[in-house]
DNA sequence: AACTGTCGCAACCGCAGCCCG
DNA sequence: CCGGGCTGCGGTTGCGACAGT
């Protein structure tokens, strides 16, 4: 696999390693350890360059690589690492232990980015791709019907898009992601069978779907109209207190909000989104209970793996800075 | 069986940033 | 401050494996 092996101006080996040139760098480093990757190979006995001997170890040869396929929470980290971070994938391996970065970077080029991409999701921004929707079935649609603090928000975002009717036919790209935000919810609900057919609150996923269909909201006025007070008419209610209220969710801190095992200091106002993150980590955690075990057979994992629409506060992270 | 297209991944390339004289 | 050397990172390449026809 790899490149054909070629020689350089230098006369140094390139392309494909060989397993006596493993065993010589493995023994080399055992010996002396590493460092100075530039004098290793002349003093390993190896005609590569530095360069090439620092990835082959890093990536393949280092005792602590973890081989093999990626977890189903390896998998989760990783999209929601790379909704904080990036492409930064040295950081995002800083946080896989016994994973690399080109080794995450071509699962997530292989896989994860296909699948967000197949579930209409961005794999840059994270955010549900545009569409085609059109915007009257959407503002007809009975998506907030039961829910009357929602319904004003539609009535609302009604209002200002009637406002700002002309910018938006100017701008047609804006109205598409409207009309794909009002969608998402009702897409969440259709499309999502890992998120909500197999929970058994059905109040609890309204009240996230509507949650995330918020935030967005919120954020697309933002862009619609960055340096306008209308932006002010969307108020959205406070679906935390709502929540509470009415689901007992006490365990959720308004201060400190848990997320797999860091503790996540955030800001008042955007407690809710974490809020909303960590119920669909413990329901992932809950639904991780009741899957196979892991030495059923790797078709069946990938069909699951397949199978499943990663939830969209999983891909809406917030407070960056306190996360890192 | 032969051919073709696609996928997965190891390895390379170029660049940016850091360090040190 | 500046420039050269080194390291590390992200993007890209290209081959082998595999699936589809």
């Amino acid at each position: 696999m790899g490149r054909i092996p070629c020689s350089d101006k230098n006369g140094l080996k390139k392309g494909p390693w060989t397993p006596e040139e493993d065993q010589k760098l493995i023994d080399y480093i055992k010996e002396h350890g590493y460092g100075n990757w530039r004098t290793l190979p002349k003093n390993a006995g190896l005609q590569r360059c530095g360069k090439s001997c620092r990835l082959r170890w890093i990536n393949y040869l280092r005792p602590d690589i973890k081989r093999g396929r990626f977890s189903f929470e390896e998998e989760e980290t990783i999209i929601q690492l790379h909704t904080i971070l990036g492409n930064k994938w040295s950081a995002i391996a800083a946080r896989l232990p016994g994973r690399t970065d080109n080794e995450i970077k071509n699962y997530w080029n292989t896989h994860i980015r296909k699948r967000l991409l197949r579930m209409g999701i961005d794999p840059v921004t994270h955010s549900p791709r545009l569409d085609l929707l059109d915007i009257s079935s959407i503002l007809n649609s009975s998506m907030f019907q039961n829910n009357s603090h929602l319904l004003s928000s539609q009535m609302n975002l009604s209002r200002l898009l009637g406002m700002q009717q002309q910018s938006l036919l100017i701008n047609p790209e804006l109205l598409k992601l409207a009309t794909s935000l009002f969608s998402s919810n009702h897409q969440l609900q259709k499309n999502n069978p890992y998120l909500i057919q197999q929970s058994t609150n059905f109040q609890e996923n309204q009240c996230f779907n509507n949650q995330v269909v918020q935030n967005q909201m919120a954020a697309l006025v933002q862009d619609i109209l960055p340096f306008s007070d209308d932006a002010q008419l969307m108020q959205f209610p406070n679906v935390e207190e709502d929540f509470q209220a009415n689901n007992n969710y006490a365990n959720f801190s308004t201060q400190n909000c848990q997320m797999n095992d860091y503790y996540v200091p955030v800001q008042q106002g955007s407690c809710d989104q974490f809020i909303m993150d960590n119920m669909i980590h413990q329901r992932q955690q809950q639904q991780q209970r009741q899957r196979p075990p892991p030495n059923s057979t790797t078709n069946n994992n990938e069909d699951v793996r397949e199978n499943i629409n990663y939830p969209s506060s999983m891909l809406n992270f917030k407070n960056v800075d306190e996360f890192i």
